[in-house]
RNA sequence: CGGGGAGUAGCUCAGCCCGGUAGAGCACACGCUUUGGGAGCGUGGGGCCGCAGGUUCGAAUCCUGUCUCCCCGACCA
C-alpha cells in the first residue's frame, strides 16, 4: 500500500498539499493564485458558515451583500487605508472584449470613466452606505455581516492560506460611542476564540497587534493567533476597533440625544477560507485529513464488508435503523453501499478524508451482534456490541464528543508544549529556530520590532490579552488574576535592555 | 519581484542531452474471478507533449518569448 502522501516529517510543505489533494479539498485554477473549491472543501466552509452564522445572529448581527466593485475615488478617502491595500488591488479598466482574427482582445473604447476595484475588503463601500443609513443616535448601532469573496493581489500564493480570491465574512458595525464599539470589538474576538476552540478544536490566544501589524485604517486590531503543527503561527481571525477613521473619511455624523452632531464609531471584523488551512495544519496526520466532529460535513460513515450483493443487502438492512437513529440524533452519516470499491479502499479514503468515525460491518459483526468502530483521530479500533441500539447510538454519539474534546486538548498541549519564554535576545534566537510562540520582553518600539523580524524572522504574533489564556500562559507571562487585563509581569527588554517593558507573544508565521 | 525546480493521458512520471510513427504505472470502461486495510487477469478508450513564435524536409526534443505550479526570500487574512 503505498501512501500517496509525503510524510510531515519528511517535507511538512508538499505534506500540507498532498493532504489537499487526497482529501479533494481543493486545486488550482488555471489564474495564478487562484483556487477551485471541491465540494469537499466547500462542505467544511458551509459547515463553519453555520455555525458563525448563528453565533452571529445570536449577537445581534444581520447579513447584507454590498458589491463586489468599489469606485477607485473610495479607496483613497482614508489614507492609511489606501496605503495597505493600493499595492494589491484588481482593477477594472474596460467593459468591451472585442473578437480579433482567432482569438480577443481589450476594446480601448471601452475603457471606464471611473476605474472600478475589485473588493480587498469593503469598508469603504459600505461607509459610503452607511453615510445614508444614519442621522441619529436612534439609528445606531448598525450591526451588519456579509459573506463574501474578496480579492488581494498577492505575490505569493498557498491554498487556502493566501490565495488571490477567497471567501470570508466581514462585519461592519456603527456606534454612538467609543465604548461601545471597543466592546463590540472585543465580543467578536471571543466569539471566534469561541468558535476556533469549540467548533474547530483549535486553540487560541488572543491579543492586540502591534503597530506594524495592525489593519490598515484601525486604531486597534485584535486577533486570534493558532499554533501549527510545524510551528509556525497562523492568525485565524482579527477584530478591528476602527475608530472614527471611516466616519471622517465619508462623512457619516449622528446627532446625539442632546442635539449634537458626532462622528460614527466603528469596528469591522472577520474570518476567511484561512480557517480551512488552519484545521489542516492543527490536526491532521500522514493519513491525510482529521476533522473535529463538530466541523465534519461527514461525522460517521459505514463500511460493509460483503461478498456477495446479498450481503450488502442484508447489511444495508441491518444498518438501516442505525442511520435513521444517527440522524434522529443530529449526527451526519452515511452508508457507505459503493460496491466498485473494496473495504480496504474505502478505509483509506475516509481516512484522508478525514471522516471522524468509521464502522465496519460484516456478516461475522451481525452474526456477532457487534461493529468494528475506528476513530479517525487515533486510528485506533474497538468493537463495540450493537444488540441494544439505543446504547450503541448513544455510544457513537459521546465517541463524537470524546473526539473532539480529545482533538482541543492534544492541540492545547501542542501549544503550550512549544510555547518558550525567554529573557535574552541570545535565548530567543535559538528558540525561534525551534518553532512555536516565544514569549519574551520588548520595548515597543518599531525598530526593535523591525530589527528581530530582519534577523530571526520572527514577527510579534500579538500583545496577550491574558485573561483565559491558560495556565501555563498565565504563569509566563506573569499575569495576575484572570481578567481580561491581566498585569504582566514587566522586565527588561530582551534587545535593547529598556527596563520595565511587557512581555509579548513571538512567532514565525504563515 | 529576486534565487532554485517543474509543466508530456484524469494522476505520477519516462522520453529531450544526440530532432525521425508519443510511452509506462495508476486511474477510467467492459468481462470474469474477487471483497475484514488502497484486488487479480484479460480487452479497450483516452494526448494540438502548458501556450505563442522561430530554426528545420521534419520539433515533445534545438532557440526566443510568455503563462502557470512547487520550494526559498521581500508583502499579506
Amino acid at each position: 500500500m503505498a501512501n500517496r502522501i509525503t510524510s510531515q516529517e519528511t517535507d511538512y510543505a508538499q505534506w500540507y498539499l498532498d493532504v489537499i489533494r487526497e482529501a479533494k479539498l481543493a486545486e488550482h485554477s488555471p489564474v495564478r493564485g487562484s483556487m477551485i473549491i471541491r465540494p469537499n472543501g466547500y462542505a467544511i466552509w458551509e459547515s463553519m458558515q453555520t455555525t458563525l452564522d448563528h453565533m452571529f445572529k445570536e449577537t445581534g448581527h444581520e447579513n447584507a451583500y454590498f458589491p463586489l466593485f468599489i469606485p477607485k475615488s473610495f479607496l483613497s478617502k482614508e489614507a492609511e487605508h489606501v496605503e495597505g491595500f493600493a499595492k494589491e488591488c484588481a482593477v477594472v479598466t474596460h467593459s468591451r472584449l472585442r473578437a480579433t482574427d482567432g482569438g480577443v482582445d481589450v476594446d480601448p473604447d471601452s475603457k471606464l470613466e471611473e476605474e472600478l476595484i475589485v473588493r480587498p475588503t469593503s469598508e469603504t463601500i459600505i461607509w459610503d452606505a452607511y453615510r445614508g443609513w444614519i442621522q441619529s443616535y436612534r439609528d445606531l448601532p448598525i450591526l451588519i455581516n456579509q459573506w463574501a469573496n474578496v480579492v488581494r493581489w498577492e505575490m505569493r500564493t498557498r491554498l487556502f492560506l493566501r490565495t488571490m480570491e477567497f471567501l470570508w465574512q466581514e462585519g461592519h458595525t456603527a456606534h454612538a460611542t467609543r465604548d461601545e464599539a471597543i466592546d463590540e470589538t472585543l465580543k467578536m474576538l471571543e466569539v471566534y476564540k469561541t468558535f476556533a476552540e469549540q467548533t474547530m478544536a483549535m486553540p487560541v490566544i488572543t491579543g492586540v497587534k502591534t503597530a506594524s501589524e495592525r489593519f490598515a485604517g484601525a486604531e486597534d486590531t485584535y486577533c486570534i493567533e493558532a499554533m501549527m503543527q510545524d510551528g509556525k503561527a497562523l492568525q485565524a481571525g482579527t477584530s478591528h476597533f476602527l475608530g472614527q477613521n471611516f466616519a471622517k473619511a465619508f462623512d457619516v455624523t449622528y446627532q446625539t440625544k442632546e442635539g449634537g452632531l458626532e462622528h460614527v464609531w466603528a469596528t469591522s471584523w472577520g474570518v476567511s477560507t484561512r480557517l480551512i488551512g488552519g484545521i489542516i495544519m492543527t490536526h491532521s496526520d500522514d493519513q491525510g485529513l482529521v476533522l473535529p466532529p463538530a466541523l465534519a460535513p461527514l461525522q460517521i460513515v459505514i463500511v460493509p464488508i460483503f461478498k456477495s450483493e446479498e450481503d450488502l443487502d442484508a447489511i444495508e438492512a441491518h444498518c438501516k435503523p442505525w442511520i435513521e437513529g444517527l440522524k434522529s440524533r443530529g449526527v451526519r452519516c452515511r452508508f457507505d453501499h459503493r460496491s466498485q470499491y473494496k473495504p480496504g479502499f474505502k478505509f483509506a479514503e475516509h481516512e484522508a478524508q478525514g471522516v471522524p468515525i468509521r464502522i465496519a460491518i460484516g456478516r461475522r459483526d451481525m452474526d456477532g451482534q457487534v461493529a468494528e468502530v475506528a476513530r479517525r483521530d487515533t486510528l485506533s479500533k474497538e468493537s463495540m456490541p450493537t444488540d441494544d441500539a439505543t446504547l450503541f447510538l448513544d455510544g457513537l454519539v459521546a465517541l463524537l464528543d470524546t473526539i473532539q474534546a480529545d482533538l482541543l486538548a492534544s492541540a492545547r498541549s501542542r501549544m503550550i508544549e512549544s510555547t518558550r519564554k525567554v529573557d535574552t535576545y541570545e535565548e530567543f534566537k535559538e528558540a525561534i529556530e525551534h518553532g512555536g510562540f516565544v514569549i519574551a520582553h520588548w520595548d515597543g518600539t518599531a525598530e526593535t520590532e523591525k530589527k528581530i523580524k530582519e534577523e530571526t524572522k520572527a514577527t510579534i504574533r500579538c500583545i496577550p490579552l491574558g485573561g483565559d489564556l491558560g495556565a501555563h500562559f498565565n504563569d509566563y507571562l506573569g499575569l495576575q488574576g484572570s481578567t481580561q487585563e491581566g498585569t504582566p509581569s514587566l522586565a527588561p527588554c530582551m534587545v535593547t535592555g529598556t527596563p520595565e517593558v511587557r512581555p509579548v507573544l513571538f512567532a514565525r508565521s504563515y
